[in-house]
DNA sequence: CTATATGCAAATGCTTTGCAAGAAA
DNA sequence: TTTCTTGCAAAGCATTTGCATATAG
């Protein structure tokens, strides 16, 4: 199974919500969804138009912004806001499905994510201990990563 | 000790930044500070404005973004942004020293705040691990708070 | 006196919206 | 042929900035 097919079944599960909801398919969100689908995580509203825009020069930028919140409603994209500019969108569905958190290099910007059993397991006894219902969690640690760690240790030898 | 010597005692620590950096004491920055320190926590620039201006109807809106930029580098401010409208600034000083994240009911609006240790060192735990150095952390907890939930149970019988 | 701070209004950056024209069902 | 979508430009919102004036040191 490779990346087409997996494609194939994110279409899909992007079709089956656009009919249920008795919205359209269009070439616009087909197209935006080839870009996104096959483009890299955390990506940015321009970023991905400038990717749709190699399939259909035409996109225009509310287009894709519609077409994300449409993405995020039906549970294939998930918005995150790392406190610089833009928001980044990532990918979320069957396979990729599980929940994450991230780190966040302030250096290079560069974003790892994480999934802690334990982390987990301890928010939700805490929310309980204070009679509160979780409905999702951001869990952002800010940092330096490995890599520019090591640059520095470099320089400074 | 009550509130103004808690008062006296932030207002002498930003005096002494403001002094190291070479800055100047003005009487807008006395009555933001008073504004800040008596106000209630999580406030927003709009809110602490209406507040400052109780003491000087003349400051400007953007006196207080700056002000409050001013207190946030020298270590009295936190800034959160939780998701809706505009930034939040709470109190961060001695006394109210310790870090603490927040739970934030999606129906009320309340900022609940926590402290947990055995989270805190499963993330340095975590960090370590990926050869991450933390320079700091958000974890936030969106759901219904249990006055909420209450109130829901009530209306459903 | 000199450098910093202020207030205003304009600019910015990201995102949303109104609307007329275009396309899907 | 009706309803949804698109592209554009304009509006919206939170925040920042340029600039002339005011003020602290």
């Amino acid at each position: 199974m490779g990346v087409a097919a997996t494609h194939d079944a994110l279409h899909a599960r992007l079709d089956a919500y656009i009919e249920q909801q008795g919205l359209r398919q269009t070439g616009q969100r087909r197209t935006i969804a080839d870009a996104f689908f096959g483009g890299p995580s955390h990506i940015t509203i321009e970023e991905l138009l400038s990717r749709a825009r190699k399939g259909d020069p035409r996109i225009g930028y509310a287009t894709v912004y519609r077409t994300l919140k449409l993405f995020t409603e039906c549970g294939l994209a998930k918005e995150h806001n790392f406190g610089d500019g833009p928001a980044r969108y990532e990918l979320a569905a069957e396979g990729n499905d599980h929940h994450h958190d991230h780190l966040i290099c302030l250096e290079c910007r560069r974003i790892i994510e994480f999934h802690d059993e334990a982390i987990e397991a301890l928010q939700a006894k805490l929310a309980e201990r204070l009679g509160f219902e979780i409905a999702s969690h951001k869990h952002e640690i800010y940092g330096t990563c490995e890599g520019c760690r090591k640059a520095h240790a470099k320089k400074r030898r």
